[in-house]
DNA sequence: CGGGCCATCATACGAACGTATGAAGGAGGC
DNA sequence: GCCTCCTTCATACGTTCGTATGATGGCCCG
């Protein structure tokens, strides 16, 4: 019932729930700790957004939202359609690198148990059919090999996700530091050559 | 101090909590919801574990570990390392269908504030390490094409997890239904023939 | 200047949380 | 048959949860 749009302490209150929800997830961050956080009094959640979980709905589409203005940026140009696809899996390295919090909050949305919100959906959508148009694209030029372009889309997208996600566990594990600005460009352009290398219709060699 | 190992009401236990802690996160799924569904007393957990953290600890051991033999199975064999790499991805997204609630538990780990344990990094490392071993072999023998093995593997290993963990949202938002046994098998398909092709290193024409 | 409105405030409420406690049950060894 | 130990049980404790309520403050418009 509220359109709370941008006010002071509206805003504030996104950018503390955005933080803790995806830091201890949607029951893990309670209304006293982001209210604190934001600087807000504790009512402020109810007034604004009109209860917590209206809040947390507020607060991932905002999130998600850029992410398809940024793969369009990336995607448009005039170069052929697979050195558009690399451009595009670096923006979306980039852009997550930016929102570190979007992938956990992404991720809780699909997979916690109520269903998963429409506009959320509607974003990914988005943005898998723009992977999947770049590949048929370079499919009907014979630049990229046959197949899927939806199920191929997919291929390409779970990598910078899941590669931002697991950002702790490769830090403490393998000891890939995505805070390094090399470690995180070799990261980058390695998946950017498994994409190509996985496209390209002709095995012409690379670089 | 307990080491409860596998009587009835603790293996109940851990099964039920593998579920709801799946289904709802740490904080989502509540004592008394486990123990209800475990048919056991609410104080069963204390009991049997000490704190519902080491239930949780418990419960995502138990859930990784079968998943490094089932890569090794598929690894070993005499076949070319290519084809034993393609038949371990086929064999991972077997195994993350059969236990579609570990990749939710691996990304509430990956993901929460306080430390991975130990013991589900030594298991993500020993999986990382099998691909990427056979990836260097690969490169030895001239059938896979030059970069880091082991950003390679994460390349690799990126897909069968996310596409497991967005199973939900594949289902609602484009219309892949993992659970149709064809909509899945194409899926997996796909990913192995983007994994060869992303790997190979002669452009040989492939099928 | 005064009344209306929106935002913020302190505080309260009932429910649910994780854990602690001590009694009751029940099989096995002597 | 009784004593012991492991397990299960009902129940209670203190805390924290999300939300509701009514008072208080400050700005703008008439």
């Amino acid at each position: 019932m509220h359109t709370p749009a941008a006010t002071g302490t509206a805003a504030a209150l996104i950018e503390a729930a955005r933080e803790l929800f995806a830091l201890h997830g949607y029951d893990g961050a309670s209304v006293r700790a982001i209210t604190a956080r934001a600087g807000a009094n504790l009512g402020a959640i109810t007034y604004h957004f009109g209860s917590k979980e209206a809040l947390y709905e507020a607060v991932i589409v905002v999130a998600m939202s850029p992410s398809h203005e940024r793969l369009l940026g990336a995607a448009e140009g005039d170069g052929p359609p697979l050195e558009r696809l690399e451009a595009a899996v670096r923006a979306f390295f980039g852009f997550l690198y930016e929102s570190p919090e979007l992938p956990r909050l992404m991720v809780q949305q699909l997979t916690a148990s109520r269903p998963i919100s429409e506009k959320v959906l509607g974003i990914m959508r988005g943005n898998i059919r723009l992977i999947a148009s770049l590949v048929e694209e370079g499919q009907k030029d014979g630049s990229i090999r046959a197949g899927d372009p939806q199920l191929m889309a997919l291929s390409i997208g779970s990598q910078p996700i899941w590669l931002s996600l697991a950002r702790r566990a490769l830090q403490a594990g393998v000891a890939i530091d995505q805070d390094d600005p090399r470690t995180r460009a070799k990261l980058v352009e390695s998946v950017v050559g498994f994409v190509r290398a996985g496209l390209a219709a002709h095995p012409e060699s690379e670089r």
